[in-house]
DNA sequence: CTCATCGTTGTTCACGTTCACAAACGGTGA
DNA sequence: TCACCGTTTGTGAACGTGAACAACGATGAG
């Protein structure tokens, strides 16, 4: 009886389901079914669902949804350092093909090198429930964290540990530090340095493999690399020590942040590139041609390592095989590598 | 009577509260409680609830929290080209600071141009339930679209637009320019270009307005900017076309990286930086210390722009006033800039 | 004419949590 | 002894969606 229409200033809160059923003269399930594109459903009411949709700017509740299904469509992407521009590329092409795929993506970073610091990181993936992993952190502390939390969900990494059960997909580190050591033994070059990455990183770890493997295999006198932390500082530095002893006449850094400190040292100190010393870096970043000498450097792919990254995951969202898959890097050849000065 | 205790593989979900709750020997609603910290939980009631917890590795399941408390805690980001320094140290900093308050974090990227794909960004965030925006995305047509769509949640801007209701914040583009401008107007320079960024990004015109407002504050002659897309290549082309002319001496790009592009066209048409033009750029980039010459630069704090954001997003998130904050940028000189040769 | 079948739609429940409220408990003062 | 109070704990109802199942009308076969 004293059943009063809804006073003007209903509770403000956004459309559900059960108000589209309402406009629409149907119910909440005809609505569902309208969402999910199930089929028997009359293309009339379809349509007028389909209006009343479109009326009330109704959104599907993506917490109902996901509480229901207990699945949240979320992709978690583990990262270090995000202002490097090979993760950065990486994560943008993982997150275009998330989302193509209808999947939302975040990410956690990992801050400071502490264990800990790495586990919270997980944590805070795991707490929103994300179904998939991908890993671009690439240090071996966090694959030991990783390892040892035994997670019960598909993770693919974007390093290959060599070691590790999981999916894994990488550029083939290996192979380009062989390319960049062979093109400078090729030119004539004979006494050659390794500046090396980070001695955690397995990206680091694999191109000094890569560095020493092809200069025993040709038979050159090797070095120990020196060990650096990516940015071009450390490059500069190194550089500024290494010009002390002038017993090389090419470097290969592991990066091309650390190439670009090398060849601003090499300067400082009165030398030439690469009349006096070739240097050759590793990534490809966009600025590399535009260095001063345009950088001879192994290009990596990163926007397809991240596109077939995600289709590792989707792919294998269910089925649960191992697979290592590996893109080839390509050298590139510019104006920092040249044959050494006869003397 | 025929109460069988549960087979043993019983259904393999994650544990819930009632789980918790069983072992403990307590209610639900008990476990919420300790969950959310609230008082009056009896000191031993708690510690077995916790012991609980850790037993069953429960990890509360932030979907139904989600749907029962219509508080999603995640806050989108809005981006386009995220490989860029700037953007990428920013959304690291937002993160941070957005992980510290225990909100989650998801980006949303526009690819492509067309303004259809800005709305399909901001629609794959607002279906993740956002209960914050943070806009990196400094174009024009990117606000025109989010002013067009009234969206009912705080939205902070990383770029001023100076015609927006939204909070905004921001490092003082116009300032940073007009320092650029003056360094190179006090080391004697008179005839100066710019290099602009794209015509509909706020910060491009930003930098362009400040350029121009300082050179005819000092009375100095100005010629039309050229508009760019703030990659290192189209600063090489551009300098191969600037060079024909040769009416200049100094030259001020709106970021380091047409920066570099610049000073690699000088050196490759005969001529030297600083000694036949003076370069400055803007942003400081990490590589821009170690360029040939190393670059003169306006710096801006990134990572202080994302600390602030979040400040400012989660301070305003039930209050809604507005506010415009602005963070000094910092000329830094090196080699690039001198004084015109006296001809 | 009756019954089985198919396409379409509705009803009810469950997901895991928080909120509002009620109940139990122990202590205190009249 | 009893009413009252504060602290601690439990009960039941939501939140919005999808899944299982039931119900309905129309159609066709026997």
């Amino acid at each position: 009886m004293a059943q009063e229409p809804e006073p003007v200033a209903k509770k403000s809160r956004a459309p559900s389901m059960h108000d589209v059923a309402r406009l629409a003269g149907v119910s909440h399930q005809t609505v569902s079914r309208v969402i999910n594109d199930l089929p028997n459903i009359r293309e009339e009411t379809k349509q007028r669902v389909l209006d009343s949709m479109e009326q009330l700017q109704y959104r599907p509740n993506r917490a109902a949804r996901a509480l229901v299904t207990s699945r949240s469509r979320t992709i978690g992407i583990l990262t270090a350092s995000r202002t490097n521009y090979g993760p950065a590329a990486s994560i943008q092409a993982i997150e275009d093909a998330a989302n193509a795929a209808g999947y939302a993506v975040t990410t956690a970073s990992i801050s400071g090198y502490e264990s800990t610091a790495i586990v919270r990181a997980i944590d805070r993936l795991l707490d929103q429930a994300i179904e998939g992993l991908v890993v671009i952190a690439p240090q071996r502390r966090v694959f030991d964290t990783l390892a040892g939390m035994s997670l019960r969900l598909p993770i693919v990494t974007l390093q290959s540990t060599g070691t590790d059960g999981d999916k894994s997909l990488s550029v083939d580190q290996i192979l380009g530090a062989r390319l960049a050591t062979r093109h400078l033994i090729e030119l004539g070059h004979r006494y050659i340095y390794h500046l090396a990455g980070p001695q955690d990183w397995i990206e680091a770890e694999a191109r000094m493999t890569g560095f020493l493997d092809e200069m025993s295999d040709q038979d050159m006198p090797t070095t120990a690399p020196i060990l650096g932390d990516w940015t071009a500082e450390f490059g500069y530095f190194a550089g500024r020590e290494l010009l002390r002893m002038r017993d090389f006449t090419a470097i290969f850094a592991a990066n091309d942040q650390m190439a670009l400190g090398l060849m601003h040292a090499i300067r400082d100190g009165g030398l030439e590139v690469p009349r006096d010393i070739s240097i050759v870096g590793f990534d490809d970043i966009p600025d590399a041609a535009h260095f001063w000498p345009p950088l001879t450097t192994v290009r990596q792919d990163f926007a397809e390592l991240g596109r077939r990254c995600m289709a590792l995951l989707l792919g294998g969202l269910e089925a649960g095989e191992e697979y290592a898959g590996s893109i080839l890097p390509t050298l590139i050849e510019r104006g920092s590598s040249a044959a050494p000065q006869t003397r």
